[in-house]
DNA sequence: GTGAATGCAAAGTATTTGCAGTCAG
DNA sequence: CTGACTGCAAATACTTTGCATTCAC
């Protein structure tokens, strides 16, 4: 797994260390977190790790094609590894799910843009909008 | 035009105050900008308006429904009036230009998710990619 | 006159940077 | 050994908040 992670280090004569194993698992098992989120997770199994180090090693990480990062709020941006299959992200602002779809979902708009020699992003792309549930709770403000 | 905020502000037992006006004007003027960009524009013709002054109103107008904010870096959000057709801004990530599209770019888009219930925010929709010129320049990092 | 809106300054959150010590190769 | 990496603390960018004053109505 972080084999591939020591490769890729080496290639740039980047060096492999703890704290990069240990933050490229956390984004891994956390599948959608903030930098914040990622070094709590690291900290609860290895104390003193730097906020700064996880902020540079995301960066790394992210160079190296190992992690992306999308919006899934105006907040914090969130990564995930690029291990999982790349998938669009569609987020709810009543409340907040995220769901995961497959770029199918927008492969008429990718080959639209393709047409412009635009090549889209697609792991990068968050689609904010309003789930039935949020909709339908909207409507009725008192559930019965 | 600022009729409109006028009759808006006044349904909700808010005040006209000619910053209001001010902020307004500039994010119609500038077309996208951050609030940092607007408040620049606002001191330009009147001196002595403060941040957070700017931050409350863009609130307050995109409450209205007069301004709608986007996310086109990773850095601070833009904001554009509602008085421009809606659009769906795609943004390359190699020379930072923005274009808008007509939301009919991402209609099959809005049908799929629309079939679960989920209405999509199409104002909101920042497409990140990669223009012509772009991916010409980093083919060929020596241009002729 | 009255409360909404503003300006100012201080605090808050998210992120970046400089630098000295540490450790991977 | 050497330079890449880390931790720490300070700096920066962006935004929010409390409060006294001002101004729209």
């Amino acid at each position: 797994m972080s084999d591939d992670l020591a490769a890729r280090l080496r290639e740039q004569g980047l060096r492999l260390t703890p704290q990069r194993e240990l933050i490229l698992r956390a984004v891994e098992e956390l599948r959608h977190a903030t930098p914040d989120e990622v070094l709590a997770h690291v900290r609860s199994q290895v104390s003193s790790v730097n906020a700064s180090t996880v902020y540079r090693t995301l960066e790394v990480l992210e160079e190296l094609g190992l992690v992306r990062h999308t919006h899934l709020s105006d907040r914090a941006p969130t990564y995930h590894s690029t291990r999982e299959h790349e998938h669009v992200h569609v987020v709810c602002r009543g409340c907040h799910s995220v769901r995961s779809y497959d770029p199918a979902l927008v492969q008429s708009l990718v080959a639209a843009l393709g047409e412009d020699g635009f090549s889209v992003d697609v792991g990068h792309l968050a689609i904010f909008g309003t789930c039935a549930d949020c909709s339908a709770a909207a409507a009725s403000p008192e559930p019965t």
